[in-house]
DNA sequence: TTGAAAGCGCTAACAG
DNA sequence: CTGTTAGCGCTTTCAA
């Protein structure tokens, strides 16, 4: 049986309306009587009972938060940073992973909702209006999601995007693939619109592939569409299918960096120590944790900071063994097989579509 | 201004504790006056509040987990366990990293006691008196930590040493090292039993390094010695180790599986994806979540099934390409510095101590 | 500066 | 089967 404001009173000769004072508006009550509330309190192990503070005060001191899908080491990251900023800032975290379902993740918000003071929500897929109505029943704040009068921490992938062309360009490659990533999320297209607009720039054609799962799986599969086509660097979604691609290019006998220039998207730990390591652009996940945690309580707090609602954290790439100066287009010793026709491949989850230097937009791919 | 149960009680034209029984233990209440509460609740869009309701009957519905590291990819296996069965009791959890910070972890479970009925602890470090203390706030249930009275979920670290001893002796290994993870961690002392026991039954000679940290780092430090010493195969305390040894091992410029073989233990996602795909144990990480949950809330709900308070799962070998006949003891082409001298090394933390098949213990490394 | 009293929203006796 | 009553442990008026 717990001790209460009451045993904590009794103990310190004083009424249990001083003890709660003593305990939050210390300034309410004089110092020698604080001392002997605090004294008792300590001695009993008092710890305030946050239903009932919560009943009264209408806060939990809780924020929760969703994230698609938990075998993801980047949503592991932002996870941590949510976590340790949450604690510094003394507020306890529920967790849940929607499992990549966007009505589980709604039903989840929804359920924790009542006993938390906001959400931050990594909801790549859940759609605008499912968003805004979950807005009304919380504080949200949303993770690389950008959507008006809703606070969202953004990493700034398009940044990331031009940094991968102008390096790869100044490697003297002209032709490169993306092999998207779910094309529903935000981040795919985020980064495919500024892999557009920076090799428009560049004067360097980008041929697309895909959607492809974005895990190790999908890399695979896609690195043999790829290599069909001729370009000299495949740019990957994310790291997990950049792994996939090297993976499969060591199989065929394509060499990386010579024959090929290979480049991810998130920085995981494995990035750094798989062979050869991956050149690849950080996000920062941690960070963009942190940030969405300080957004959600300086929404609650009140203490609004009067900047914007979107906060965009830089990204920056990281260049390692798996980039090097295009290959002359003759040397392909070890590739074999081909794709079998062009006109084929266009239809399908898996076609590809050749965004030129101008501008134009393919229809495979509508944005 | 959320909807109370007094709301929903006048629109349904009854009391507020018929609404309270028509949701809570419906049978109380006649078939046609639940309708209509469900039915008000529905269009007020009722939710209980949790605090209020947690205030009376003592129960919040909630329950926490304590991870030390959630960068270690074996634990957001255990975090995924234990919030998917939670969910299914109709639990949701609570969330915190200790950051391998005993006292943090402490403080944390302590925070959450409250507002729990119940946590899992996964604290290799914290000490046994910790743990009992802990106890005595809310219920316990631990991972892979072995303690009187208090439930566990245990994954058999045991058993998958002793699948790795015949499956290197079937190879032909005489002769292998054992890199240490943290002494302290109860998983390496479980895992450094169970190679003693059956290294001693195969009479295969062990070789002890470390303790190093368990990252990809120690693993690459760790390669060094082991290669000095001679021995045809390594295992490493745990995948991440074992993929620095593996990058080690190929910077050297040594083949494996050709020249030494190498066995990891967690079966990690990138166990299956690096190269060579590595050999290693798969703990069941996602199962050790839920039984534990399962553990705990049958205490919780008093459903306990009087089976002891601990749970051991199974763990196996999964075979890839990292393993193969041990090499004959003068083909090693590459490796060219050795370890300086054998008495030196018996002092500071890396020191081996040789374990012999008569089962004689080591003075070095005591238990 | 302190205490008494009144709830926060809900559930659990206890009557009817 | 249903309503009335009495709190759960805390904070917050309102008086003193």
């Amino acid at each position: 049986m717990p001790v209460t404001i009451h045993d904590v009173a009794q103990r310190a000769q004083v009424s249990a309306s001083t003890v709660s004072r003593a305990l939050s508006a210390s300034h309410l009550v004089r110092g020698t009587t604080r001392e002997r509330v605090l004294a008792a309190a300590r001695e009993l192990g008092y710890q305030p009972n946050p239903a009932a503070r919560s009943l009264i005060t209408g806060r939990t001191g809780n924020i929760g938060i969703v994230v698609p899908d938990l075998n993801n080491p980047f949503y592991t990251g932002v996870l941590r940073g949510v976590q340790s900023r949450a604690r510094q800032g003394g507020y306890a975290v529920f967790f849940a992973d929607g499992e990549e379902d966007p009505v589980a993740e709604e039903a989840l918000v929804r359920a924790m909702s009542r006993q938390v003071d906001g959400v931050v929500v990594c909801a790549p897929f859940a759609s605008d209006a499912q968003l805004r109505s979950l807005a009304g029943l919380t504080s949200l704040t949303l993770l690389n999601r950008r959507l008006r009068d809703i606070p969202a921490a953004l990493m700034d992938s398009a940044g990331g995007m031009r940094q991968i062309v102008d390096h790869l360009a100044a490697l003297g490659h002209r032709r490169c693939a993306y092999l998207n990533g779910p094309n529903n999320a935000w981040s795919n297209r985020e980064r495919r619109r500024g892999l557009r607009a920076a090799a428009s720039r560049a004067r360097m054609a980008v041929v697309e592939f895909g959607p492809f799962e974005p895990k190790f799986e999908g890399g695979v599969q896609a690195a043999d569409l790829a290599l069909a086509d001729g370009v000299t660097a495949i740019i990957a979604y994310n790291d997990l299918m950049a792994l996939g691609v090297l993976s499969r290019l060591a199989d065929r006998g394509v060499a990386v960096p010579q024959e090929m220039s290979v480049v991810g998207f998130d920085n995981l730990l494995y990035a750094a120590v798989c062979a050869p390591p991956l050149t690849t652009v950080a996000m920062p996940m941690e960070a963009g944790g942190r940030a969405a945690v300080d957004l959600l309580l300086s929404g609650i707090d009140g203490t609004g900071d009067g900047a914007g609602p979107h906060r965009e954290l830089p990204t920056n790439l990281i260049v390692r063994a798996t980039t090097a100066a295009a290959r002359s287009r003759s040397a392909r010793p070890h590739v074999d097989n081909r794709r079998p026709a062009a006109g084929h491949a266009a239809s399908g989850p898996t076609a590809a579509a050749v965004h030129r230097p101008s501008g134009g937009r393919s229809a495979a791919l509508p944005e």
